[in-house]
DNA sequence: CAGGTTTTGTCGGCCGTCAAGCAAAAGTCA
DNA sequence: TGACTTTTGCTTGACGGCCGACAAAACCTG
């Protein structure tokens, strides 16, 4: 405010950056809505909205609904100034995506893709596949306003390393912005694949409930936590690993792959769920399996997921009593079939947990389906590259 | 900036506030030292200073270390300025505390008082002691720069009124802000008593970790979680609700109070143990009975004390595990029964948490004892009132 | 006590923001 | 078509904050 604020009045926006915020929805707004929303004068508000046209960020949209008299313009987001580049890391695949710059993908490509490769080769391959994604959109490498990467295994967010992630041998501290960083412009955020989900779930579906806990049920489990709009990654980055989690009324005779018992992956996850059903005489195969077998009416099939729902509800019911989230959102391959995990779930959530905490409580099933991550991702890089400092640093870039 | 800044240089601070961000430590610092801190020039240095200075906020603390010409003089939060008042509800007894601006206690005073009376007769209670405390240290009613306070319950923090209180009849949804506001100056800001013993635990010992969960083992059982340096509060108010967790091992025959079976209070808190050994023959009466018993050496006092710490590891293995804290924080009157509860907690989580979440967890006992709830709403108050804008509008106040 | 060093206070200049005013542009309405 | 309305672009003067520089003050060293 050029501190010409004397003080002690309405602390007010300063900076372009702040202002660009008021923009950020993408709806579009006149000079004078945006004088009134900042309370800054009307002339300030013509010079930073010129340095926003400028960088490209802000651009006119057309003018409409006249009053009486002149028509005034309106501006929005450039959602096509930039473009974000969107990766999706999984124990067996890897899904790229290019995003504008208000999340919407533009272009998507599923690979196989082994993480156990290590990071130089899966690294660089993604990194070709999104060249020619890019290449595809007619975009070039300084297009891009940063790379979003979701990873199956806990990360230091804020060093952007994997930290001893068990199912990725020779990731460990892995410096993968660096790595990144050496193909494409902007930013390079690295974060667990279910936070990523987590957030995606959340940016596209539940902004207005702050509180969300997404869990992945597929051939493990694990759960995202949004809390007041923000990811809680924990101290490591090791937050929502409900896989290994004990189950109160789990058989004791389930030995878990990690040596414990009764463990929530052990009984509820898509292997356990196969096990269950092939002991039974039914011939599944993976999570697919179990799926297409709910979809074919199975009765045994329908028992199955629906117990294994009963068996993760005992645990939500304690992540809710927890946490207290607005939302529960599952999602994973196993989400897929039907309401059965789901019924599970409410049946044992409902009962268990408090009666305040399930008030507004919702339980639903994922929307975002397997695009979760890809949109949490470019989410997270927008957010990145659209606050303040960062378009201070844009606009100031462009025009220089 | 006074957008002096030709945009993209080093965002640098700006208010008086924001500047004041620097000395919210407590450590002297020089006004060279400030202007390399916040890259602002030393005459822009001083001043902010004197503005700060004219307000009593901040206040030079002698001069010193002369370095081979004019020794420097160093300005510090002037701790005296104003006092905070602090009050930590209980279910049958209120603490009401005095606290400086650095959060340390300088009156206190404990009394019976039964939280079922109500809102009006507590409250009027409450603010009549904290006002002859304040005349004891020879403070007035304007000095006061805000109120702190924690009840027994969950509380929708934003508007400061309770949330369906299960223990608290009569208090849903008052106004407690608008009815303590009458009575003295500052904002009055309302939240759980939990949370408040965990943000003093956070504030006194463990500001360096950023996760931590702090526990309260007494009547009944309850968490606080604070992540990345900010209170979890969830979606009402009532995260950090383990009472009525259900607990992996326990017994299926013991009925809570809620009506569940299996709940973590109903095997592990004071009365459960305390039950536990009468039927054993041993003649105890609430929670001070049993630790009285275990200071005596009391062998199934000691056995009953470590097999609820079990318990309670139980469930915060699981916790553990979704929140990935870098310490955990056994209070209550229970955890003054030495080491047995935590070598229960201790037993229990690190066998059943993830080796990765646990590399750097840390299980203590409390070192706020009692007084963690009076610290944490200190704190509480003081993060609110020394806050940019808050400082901003209380030079503006004082210098206009 | 004298010279050197570092901090401090003050002043002028520069620049951004604001408020106000005016003319032009672009519509609406009668 | 003409009068009225509303927005926009531009300019001006005033205000106030920030910066840089200079001189005085305060202290150390020899």
């Amino acid at each position: 405010m050029t501190m010409t604020a004397p003080v002690g009045l309405p602390p007010a926006l300063v900076g372009t950056g702040d202002l660009f915020q008021l923009l950020r929805d993408g709806r579009p707004r006149t000079r004078g809505e945006l004088s009134t929303l900042s309370s800054l004068a009307r002339s300030t508000i013509t010079t930073r909205v010129d340095a926003l046209l400028a960088s490209g960020l802000l651009a006119p949209v057309g003018e409409a609904a006249s009053t009486g008299g002149r028509p005034p313009t309106r501006f929005a987001l450039n959602r096509h100034d930039r473009v974000v580049l969107a990766i999706d890391l999984g124990a067996s695949h890897a899904t790229v995506a290019v995003s504008d710059l208000s999340g919407e993908v533009l272009g998507e490509r599923t690979v196989a893709c082994d993480i156990a490769d290590g990071p130089e080769i899966v690294l660089d391959r993604v990194a070709d596949i999104g060249t020619e994604l890019l290449a595809d959109l007619g975009r070039t490498v300084p297009d891009v306003a940063g790379v979003g990467i979701g990873v199956p295994g806990p990360v230091e967010h804020a060093t952007g390393r994997p930290a001893n992630p068990p199912i990725m041998p020779g990731w460990h501290d892995v410096d993968v912005p660096e790595r990144l960083g050496r193909r494409f412009s902007g930013p390079v955020l690295v974060d667990n694949d279910v936070n990523l989900m987590a957030l995606g779930e959340y940016v596209t579906s539940w902004q207005s409930s702050r509180h969300l806990l997404l869990v992945k049920v597929a051939t493990g489990i694990g759960a995202g936590i949004v809390t007041d709009g923000r990811l809680l990654r924990g101290a490591l980055g090791s937050a929502g690993d409900l896989g290994h989690v004990q189950v109160a009324g789990a058989p004791a005779d389930v030995v878990c792959r990690c040596g414990n018992i009764g463990c929530l992956e052990a009984v509820a996850a898509g292997p356990a769920i196969a096990a269950t059903l092939r002991a039974k005489g039914l011939d599944v195969e993976g999570s697919q399996g179990i799926v297409d077998a709910v979809a074919a009416g199975e009765v045994a099939a329908l028992q199955a997921v629906r117990e294994a729902g009963r068996d993760l509800g005992s645990v939500l019911a304690t992540c809710v009593n927890l946490l207290n989230p607005s939302v529960i959102v599952i999602g994973g391959k196993l989400s897929e079939a039907g309401e059965y995990l789901l019924a599970g779930v409410r049946e044992v959530v409902y009962q268990r947990s408090l009666p305040l905490a399930t008030n507004d409580l919702r339980i639903v099933s994922t929307s975002a389906g397997s695009r979760g991550g890809i949109l949490g991702a470019s989410a997270m890089v927008i957010d990145a590259v659209l606050a303040p400092r960062a378009v201070d640093a844009y606009v100031a870039s462009r025009t220089a």
